[in-house]
DNA sequence: GTCTATATGTGGATAGAC
DNA sequence: GTCTATCCACATATAGAC
């Protein structure tokens, strides 16, 4: 594939996920993408076959982006301080999610209710950050049962302040999540 | 207004609530209203100026189904109680939360991307659950910040969970969450 | 108040020239 | 590979008879 080519439909993917969080998937048209992205509309469909095809390379955006994440916060030296780093990277993120909410989050509330296999996809996503999550509790010294209710109540805690914040359009509520989630953290195993 | 009319509408609503949990408010169209209703599309106009009066309408009602509830949780004998009765309403709702998620957060979600004054109207269902549940709280002897920061862990860990339910598809992760906020709530001020 | 037929706008997708 | 023009389906909303 020619760099140009990988441009253009790298850029689509970047307005994707840019309109997408900010205006849902089914409410972002193809037009709006092409016009962010600065490529004529008709030629979306030289680099994707449908609207779905998109959503699939958007999702694998975010999934690689979740990658990249990880691998940033494994670099702390203990559980404790990475799980720190994931709980941070939500407080960074506040102002956006005031205003357009979870990206994975909102997406995967979106999309689960159409049925069709992008929702498994969006899926997919909650259950690497679970694994991950799971596998600091455990190298803190939780069996795997308590391991991964934990790493479940982190992840809920996380979701639904984020869901909160949208919803109100204040940051405040997983700022005040994120220090109740720090202080059970450093608190455990004592 | 007659009673017919009155029914008609009533029946509307009905299929609001339904559909637009099932398949989101902007994918439900007035025609599937409509006909899940057993009233001719045309005559939907009769009872609702646009389509956004029916968002209206169908925000209104679950306000009022939310009085209802809190009136059931009030006749407990004491904050904690009334607090696990919350908590078990999600409990009892988990086969339909993970077939189309909570209500309210899905709603939520949806709205607060379009920017109109919906969003607005669904955070107020939020807000009302907040204030009660502060409530509860204080009544266990808490101050009003704590007993606000108590609320809001009590509403994110359920939407939270909400969420993953609806995501994976599989009621457990609200009947995890849920126990561990019960087993949180009983051991409060000890 | 009720219902049919239809106007109007929009969005995903395609045809086909270049 | 690129882009214009357009098809077609569908959804909100309205007109107007009954």
């Amino acid at each position: 594939m020619p760099s140009r080519t990988r441009d253009k439909r790298s850029r689509l993917v970047d307005a994707a996920i840019k309109l997408v969080h900010r205006r849902g998937f089914h409410r972002t048209t193809l037009a709006e993408l092409a016009d962010d992205a600065r490529v004529p509309l008709g030629n979306v469909y030289y680099y994707f076959k449908t609207k779905e095809a998109v959503g699939e390379a958007l999702i694998e955006r975010y999934m690689s982006e979740y990658e990249a994440m990880l691998s940033a916060w494994d670099a702390e030296p203990d559980p404790k301080a990475r799980l720190g780093a994931f709980i941070q990277t939500t407080v960074d993120r506040k102002d956006i999610i005031a205003q357009s909410g979870c990206p994975i989050g909102s997406l995967s509330s979106e999309l689960n209710k159409d049925g069709g296999h992008l929702a498994d996809c969006t899926s997919r996503l909650f259950a690497e950050q679970l694994a991950w999550a799971e596998q600091q509790f455990r190298l803190l010294g939780n069996s795997k049962s308590v391991a991964y209710g934990h790493a479940v109540h982190l992840l809920s805690a996380i979701e639904g302040a984020s869901l909160l914040t949208h919803s109100f359009g204040d940051p405040k509520y997983v700022v005040q999540e994120s220090q109740r989630l720090r202080a059970w953290i450093r608190d455990l195993g004592e």
